[in-house]
DNA sequence: ACTATATATGAACATGTATTCATATAAGGA
DNA sequence: TCCTTATATGAATACATGTTCATATATAGT
């Protein structure tokens, strides 16, 4: 049975259900940022950032490079990029029928 | 970009988010079961089974067919297999690392 | 028509969690 | 060393949502 799998999985399929995380991962899937940058491009507050790449990043889901003052994130596990896209995927292939 | 699809997104993913949520949809994708039984073999009220297969039955995610008193529920998405499937794979091949 | 069984449903409640606010830390430049 | 900028973080708050409880609806059998 996968009954043992089940809390895992849902946490897993949690980093994605929600629309501001969602967002710094495809940002992220494209390239490495700055905390500063991402905050920016997306409209999300300094904090509200810091505190989802903190999850993301206990999560080992980003990784942190420093450069200076500055804090590059980017994407560390490849996973993500292909949950991202079927996602993706299977919302316009829905959306087109 | 995808900014569009981020809400509609985040709204797909939290469907396997909830741990009951999961294990109903893990349940019909072996087949189709009546309410009774959904409750009986995942140990879930009544209530709270009928009120997540609302929710599925709105997603278009599930399908409905009564037979008398019985009302039975099956998978009515190929891609929720899919999922289900792939967040196993990741599950499983994370644990093995 | 009455009763028992199966399922649905609305409201109240409980819980988890994302955001904000205030502040801390850390690094670079003057 | 002091100031500024970049990021992190703890606590409080706000909000979404899953469960329970009570009850409604629907169907079959008598």
């Amino acid at each position: 049975m996968e009954e043992k799998y089940i809390l895992e999985l849902t946490n897993f399929y949690k980093v994605f259900a929600d629309s501001n995380r969602l967002r710094i991962l495809f940002l992220l899937s494209e390239n490495k940022y700055r905390v500063s940058e991402i905050t920016k491009r997306l409209e999300i507050s300094q904090s509200a950032v810091s505190h989802q790449l903190q999850l993301l990043r206990q999560l080992n889901l980003v990784k942190v490079e420093r450069v200076g003052k500055e804090i590059y994130y980017s994407i560390s596990d490849h996973h993500i990029n292909i949950i991202l896209d079927y996602g993706l995927i299977h919302i316009k292939e829905k959306n087109n029928e």
